[in-house]
DNA sequence: AACAATTTTTAGATACATCTAAAATATATT
DNA sequence: AATATATTTTAGATGTATCTAAAAATTGTT
């Protein structure tokens, strides 16, 4: 099959395809990787024989469809392993990326299916992505930031647009976490901040923080 | 840390060792890794370099103590995960060795230790074979070879010295699983084929499968 | 359109793990 | 002890993934 560092480009490039929709290119992908153009471009240039990706010389690469439905195993099965850590072996959220960026590569499909299973076949990881199905389908989407709402709504926060140490670990220590509810009292225009009442506690956030948190708004 | 190739190496080393007591020669290593002898002897000087393994040019090589702890934390995993494929995910005992071989180069203590809890700290993994605990202390043996029984003895099935596929299939078909109680009907001096008597049914086994059963004989 | 700055590619090098073929060493046989 | 055979090592090559430095192409600015 492909090689570990093949399928972290293919992963790489589906993330980027949604900001860079026109086709990724060699910095943003450089970046990305943690590499260097040079670099890149050998990749880019042997996955383009493989025909898993799309190229053309300084115009940036696409995935093919083939590339397409590799990247999206890798991530069901990164999210897979991350819902195992968490929900069977006690880890905490913030503790599980490392991990699945190795168990993420271990190759065999009744393996990832049983697994699957043997979680319930999860809709959401432990940071409230998607985890596409056997067919590659996510069966649901994370629409809302907390910063789209407006004062007087009430969201449940279903996911996190940031899942680094840092920001989890700044969740935690607030009591925010998925599931949550999380109120809008009062939002300054000046910088975007808002105060929010969390089981009935007020809270200051920052912008930052609200424009990485997905809610689910609900009905008042 | 260590790279798999070297890891699998460790692995093969001391596995060798328990035949090849006064140091593995470079053709052993190169038979049991399916590789070349020249190949071999890279390997061998950069893990001499390592200091995982003594090595003296043309004497073969004997694993370090830094080296047989790895060896030995490689085979716990690898053991760990062949019994959570097997007890969790629906596995049958003859189709997790080549995912183990994946699954055992994952680098993270706690998962390993929290892997161990979750699966209750077994003692053998689905063949039979001890598992170390993470000290390193593997904490049964395997002692007696059913072929090693007189006429008249019963043993109770532990472990399978060979466990390739057509193995455990040939044991599946005849209904020879770990637990099961193995009485010796008769031994046939000619051939050391035996007749023996399992769930009360008459079966002729060869030696080749006796010589290859670990029991632990049942005081009678 | 010309020049400057940025991006991307190419050329050439390094490290790893492997191979084949040849040389060196050790072991077995007469 | 000399010779033949088997084992092991060395020398040199290949493929993968990475890097630095230089060249080429694109994009931005006067
Ligand atoms: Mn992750
Ligand atoms: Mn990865
Ligand atoms: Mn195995
Ligand atoms: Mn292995």
């Amino acid at each position: 099959m492909f090689s570990f560092s093949e399928e972290n480009y293919l992963k790489a490039i589906f993330h980027l395809q949604k900001k860079y929709s026109g086709g990724v290119s060699t910095n943003a992908l450089a970046e990305q990787m943690e590499t260097k153009a040079s670099s890149v471009t050998d990749m880019v240039k042997k996955l383009s024989d493989k025909e898993l990706v799309k190229y053309k010389k300084y115009q940036g690469v696409k995935l093919s469809e083939k590339g397409k439905k590799t990247a999206v195993e890798v991530i069901r099965k990164h999210r897979l392993w991350e819902v195992f850590l968490v929900e069977k072996l006690n880890f905490s959220w913030d503790e599980v990326h490392d991990i699945a960026e190795q168990l993420e590569h271990i190759k065999s499909a009744k393996l990832t299916n049983e697994l699957d299973n043997f979680l319930g076949n999860p809709k959401r990881d432990p940071h409230g992505d998607p985890i596409p199905d056997a067919q590659g389908n996510f069966r649901i989407a994370n629409n809302l930031l907390l910063a789209d709402l407006e004062k007087g709504q009430t969201g449940v926060c279903v996911g996190v647009k940031d899942s680094s140490t840092e920001f989890l670990r700044y969740l935690d220590k607030n009591h925010i976490a998925l599931g949550k509810q999380i109120h809008i009292v009062y939002k300054e225009e000046y910088d975007k901040s808002l105060l929010v009442k969390i089981d009935d506690k007020e809270l200051l956030i920052s912008h930052t923080v609200s424009n990485n948190l997905f809610v689910k708004p609900i009905e008042s």
